[in-house]
DNA sequence: CTAATTGCAAATTGTTTGCAGTTTA
DNA sequence: TAAACTGCAAACAATTTGCAATTAG
């Protein structure tokens, strides 16, 4: 889906700041930073301002366009969400790829932990570590 | 295992600062901020400063004494880290009470990964809820 | 005695806010 | 044209740093 459909659908309104940050979240398959993203922005939109990126990643976080990334190293890392329903992420610590995952833990334990009294309400699973292409060949960045 | 004694396994210098920071995290059970580390060991040691919390926070991290844990909220928690082997956390968003779980997730999925070509070098599974005694009575807080 | 550790104050980083002007629906 | 959005500059919170004095081993 296009950005300004992805804005329309949830009622936002279309500004060029919102369409380009979507699009620069559309055209990578990994995942980034506040920072990254107001660099790669301010090339189609020199104007744009440091606080819209910020204001705007918390708007689509809240109408569930995009979704945020904590890596225990620190750090906030967003990417946009997969329409097809719940999943986990699998992230390349060396070059941000990140992979979407079918499976999810809860199902095996959620009755478990009814049976203790505790009402599970969010829960995250991340794993990181290395992707085939950063594997193989090559010097290792370890940007987080 | 006392606060003198983790130091000493770890050949960290032992100091008051380090044991109240220990002892601290010793007498609850649930999550701590820096912030919260820091109002209590100020209690017992008036003098002490903020970043020798942080600075103590970092080394004891890094010779795994402590752990620390990053809601999606945002923030960083510290908790002592039990000694005995891996485990995940299920986490109180009422009262930070912190529950260790046994069950991990990646022993499920680790052979489908490497199948894949990712290998995988680090994982989190972090559940956040409401525990037996915040789910019935009373008021709620939602620190995070 | 020497290297590690601490307190202090200042710096830095990442993020948020108030406000006045601009744009979208 | 009203409400939403933006840029700007300033404020902010959390964390880190340099340095001189102190302390543990």
């Amino acid at each position: 889906m296009d950005a300004e459909k992805l804005l329309k659908k949830q009622q936002l309104k279309v500004t060029s700041q919102r369409k380009a940050i979507i699009r620069v979240l559309q055209n990578t398959d990994t995942v980034l930073s506040a920072h990254d993203i107001f660099s790669e922005v301010i090339k189609t939109l020199p104007g744009i301002n440091f606080s819209t990126v910020y204001r705007n990643l918390d708007v689509l976080l809240s109408k569930g366009i995009v979704c945020r990334i904590t890596p225990e190293s620190g750090g906030v890392l967003y990417e946009l969400r997969r329409e097809d329903g719940h999943h986990h992420h699998v992230i390349c610590k060396n070059c941000g790829a990140s992979i979407p995952l079918e499976y999810c833990p809860m199902e095996d334990i959620q009755a478990k932990l009814m049976e203790k009294g505790f009402t599970p309400t969010e829960h995250r699973f991340e794993i990181y570590g290395y992707c085939e292409k950063c594997n193989k060949g090559g010097e290792l960045n370890e940007p987080f």
